[in-house]
DNA sequence: TTCAGTTGATTACCCGTGTTATCAAACTGT
DNA sequence: ACAGTTTGATAACACGGGTAATCAACTGAA
């Protein structure tokens, strides 16, 4: 490839020269004459400069390059944080790595983060972080962690405010005359039952449903709260796409000893279309005899028969914002002190759900 | 942050003996003794160094930085391809690099690529790409394109072949006793009718469809061939969902004057719901009265009720065999004939087709 | 004793770029 | 005529690291 010396022998000039005019002749020092300037920018025309971004990012100190990280390429179901961290990264001039810890330990991807020396990174990762804070922290590559619901200790944390779409769901459902209300939860293990610690995504959501429920004054008798087990060990393509569990939650509330509820609020969407199914295995209509809500707004949500009333999570939102909290982070100075954004969801009414049958 | 320079000092030796050991030990003329490289190993451990991963793309001249463009990244469906980009760009010891074309023009973006002098580049960009050719050409860069109908005059084309599918589909429908097909098509104007270039993607499933029908020596009544439009003008998230074109579309075969189709075989999922739900409001179950057929297999697709029965496209092997070809590339010289690899599809029967109704 | 070979390391130059300090020549004012 | 300033450019060093060429000291054999 063509250099700057290259450019500088053909112009005749030398690479300091060539150097200044690429950058915009920004150096204080440095004045070129109109002429020069001309015969230099001709040189790098003809012979089809590019200039070499590594290099210079190395000069430089800074690459300007955001990772992304994920567990398993193959089973993130959240592309669309992605999509929402590549347009802010490349609205403020960044680009943007994807990187999986897929195949390696934690450990290892993020040393690979900071020889790669990214200017920031966007964790979108299950479990323990202490390694990659540790790590991170060493090289000063500042953090965000990503729809995550367990507090970190370390660095900002973006993540969907689930409490506002639940409490729209509650008053939908109020407003329809629901009083009978049931829940179909993750069945996640309480990982960190700490007041502070919120706790993995599906039982924060539990949580905050049984809260909603209190503050409206709403019964909700034992065994009202249903466990879809499938996606505790582990979450594959396979397992989330496997009803069995589901199927069985439902059962157990359509024929709960103190009634059936007259809705069903599901964790996730596709716990919602599989108690669907099963409610009409059950010979129960949707909405008209049942109404069911899920949570998540995933494409199939818009698709399915009847379209699905659900709780809209604003991936794109997390990631733009993700990406423009660590652009914010790198003018400050390193800051590893931890910080939580939480990015509000909203109640979408399509048509699982109606009002109460008399 | 900790250089070689700094652990040479730590140690007492030169950086010549610290970039030898942490390479290994791999330079002839420089061999060290056991407890100089202990000693070494040492230091670099107790600084805390983390290799320079730009600094050696400069010195060595590869980066082995892999780039992925899109077109627009909120609206691109095909993220499966990136993710079979991303495992296998992993398994060969590169890195993924995003890039979108969004709101600059392909040729600045195509400039960044050779910039960041990127080791190859998967394009998943619609329409013409001359010059990303010339420019990715000019810096010797292989380019891979992904899921294109059209045929490029440089690089290796990777896409799936839909005869496969399409086939299976016709003799799946046929050995139903289905004999009267429908087809709704994309809409797409041809825009390269030539016998070379296929169209695109979904003027090109039209055509096998045809051509199936022929060599199957089924009729195709005129007007058996309809288009949901939708498509047409762009790809957007919101253009995806709405389905009035299709629900225009299958009107116009259910009451077509030769009597209705008793299948329909889709050129998209999507399309394949909608046309179902507009059955099923004409009064029609699915499958007992008339079979739908859709092409792609989209998570929704398995949701769906009932389940449809679709051509798969295998997008994570495309985005596999996209990397793996670049990297045999890499090695070789570098040549920009064009070559075309298809990956089959296959038909993937579930509970939206069924007998042919007496 | 001398010379060749081996061991263990360094010096010096390379990759492509950014930037400060410096310099020569031309111009300006007195 | 001469000091001071401006103009136009370069030399030299930095970034972090790869590697061929070289060198000093030691070993063993003729």
């Amino acid at each position: 490839m063509v250099t700057m010396s290259d450019i500088a022998f053909k112009a005749g000039v030398s690479r300091t020269a060539v150097s200044a005019v690429l950058n915009g002749g920004s150096l204080e020092n440095v004045r070129l004459a109109v002429e020069t300037r001309q015969r230099i920018l001709q040189a790098a025309e003809e012979l089809g400069y590019r200039r070499n971004q590594l290099a210079r990012a190395v000069a430089l100190g800074r690459t300007g390059m955001i990772g992304y990280l994920v567990d398993e390429p193959r089973y993130e179901p959240y592309w669309k944080i992605m999509v929402g961290a590549l347009e802010a990264a490349e609205e403020l001039g960044f680009t943007l790595k994807l990187l999986s810890v897929s195949g390696h330990t934690l450990a290892e991807r993020v040393r690979q983060c900071t020889e790669l020396r990214l200017s920031g990174l966007v964790a979108r990762v299950a479990g323990d972080k202490h390694l990659l804070f540790e790590e991170a922290n060493l090289a000063r590559i500042p953090v965000v962690t990503v729809d995550e619901g367990i507090l970190q200790p370390f660095g900002t944390r973006i993540t969907s405010d689930d409490a506002p779409g639940i409490g729209n769901v509650l008053e939908h459902l109020t407003q329809l005359g629901h009083r009978k209300i049931g829940f179909i939860g993750s069945g996640f293990p309480r990982l960190y039952p700490t007041p502070e610690n919120t706790g993995d995504i599906g039982t924060a959501r539990e949580d905050l449903f049984r809260r909603a429920m209190v503050e409206r004054e709403l019964e909700l008798p034992e065994g009202y709260v249903t466990q879809d087990t499938t996606m505790v060990f582990g979450h594959t393509a396979e397992s989330a796409l496997d009803d069995s569990s589901a199927r069985a939650a439902t059962d157990a509330l359509l024929s709960h000893p103190a009634g059936r509820p007259t809705a069903i609020f599901c964790w996730r969407d596709e716990t919602a279309i599989f108690a669907i199914q099963q409610c009409r295995r059950q010979g129960l209509r949707v909405p008209e005899d049942i109404s069911v809500v899920g949570f998540s707004d995933i494409s199939a949500a818009r698709l399915f028969e009847p379209p699905l009333s659900t709780v809209r999570t604003p991936l794109e939102s997390i990631g733009r914002l993700a990406v423009q909290s660590l652009a914010q982070r790198m003018d400050e100075a390193f800051d590893p002190a931890p910080t939580t954004h939480l990015v509000p969801t909203t109640f979408i009414a399509r048509a699982s759900s109606g009002p109460v049958p008399h």
